[in-house]
DNA sequence: AACATCAGCAACCGCGTGCAA
DNA sequence: TTTGCACGCGGTTGCTGATGT
């Protein structure tokens, strides 16, 4: 699949529309020139402050714009394509816990973005979960009902089936998957990825052992 | 071969949150 | 306390190539 050449100049949005001068900004697809300019201002600069950016990088972009296409294809260790069965695992696994918290699940696949996971969630797994779940139904036919209407599906187009895991808020805190088992879980602090305990085999184990945890209790 | 429909995915949009002035 | 900016997230759109008729 190639890349889609949308090339509208419309005005440009700024962050959050809160540029009020009306200027016409490129959108759609990037270009390579524009790919290069912009990595090379972020390795001089940083990649912080998009709107100084976009303006001082000479890119007629708004500054969301570069953010995503930083975030997405351009920064360094990225992956694409070829999303392994062992990530493939952990996406579904990490799904059922967190539902559409595509960041966080990005943040457990190293080189993986929130778009590429949303997309592949989207386009492939979804529509594996559906067919899996009418497998189950099949089955078991009292699971019928609870498919006839899943909890926490969002508004979705009649051909995309996205199945949503929807979560409760639990006094304030993180939102969890179907199967949160302790009101005083951290979600945040557990898939909080910038502190070292959250790395490595220790986390992964935790994780498997809490998933472990919600697969015994959905039996009950 | 021509047209219609589907599938995949890059990019956009709106909204929420955090923070500084 | 309020306001505005910057950033990040999740949902959605729309383009392109693939596939079906």
């Amino acid at each position: 699949m190639m890349v889609p050449t949308r090339s509208k100049s419309i005005n440009g949005n700024g962050d959050g529309g809160s540029n009020s001068a009306k200027k016409v900004m490129n959108r759609g697809a990037w270009t390579a020139e524009e790919d290069r300019k912009l990595s090379q201002y972020i390795e001089t600069h940083g990649a912080k402050r998009w709107k100084t950016i976009a303006t001082k990088s000479g890119l007629n972009r708004c500054g969301k714009s570069c953010r995503l296409r930083w975030l997405n294809y351009l920064r360094p260790n990225i992956k694409r394509g070829n999303i392994s069965d062992e990530e493939e695992d952990l996406i579904l696994r990490l799904h059922r816990l967190l539902g559409n918290r595509w960041s966080l699940i990005a943040g457990r696949l190293p080189g993986r973005t929130d778009n590429e996971i949303k997309n592949y969630w989207n386009s492939h797994l979804s529509k594996k979960l559906v067919s899996q779940r009418e497998k189950d139904m099949q089955i078991h036919p009292a699971l019928s009902q609870e498919v006839a209407t899943p909890p926490g599906k969002t508004k979705t187009p009649e051909n995309s089936p996205v199945v949503v895991v929807e979560v409760e808020e639990e006094g304030g805190e993180g939102k969890l998957g179907e199967g949160c088992l302790d009101p005083n879980f951290d979600v945040e602090k557990f898939f909080n990825f910038s502190t070292e305990a959250s790395c490595g085999l220790e986390w992964a184990n935790m994780f498997m052992e809490l998933e472990g945890d919600l697969m015994m209790d959905d039996r009950q």
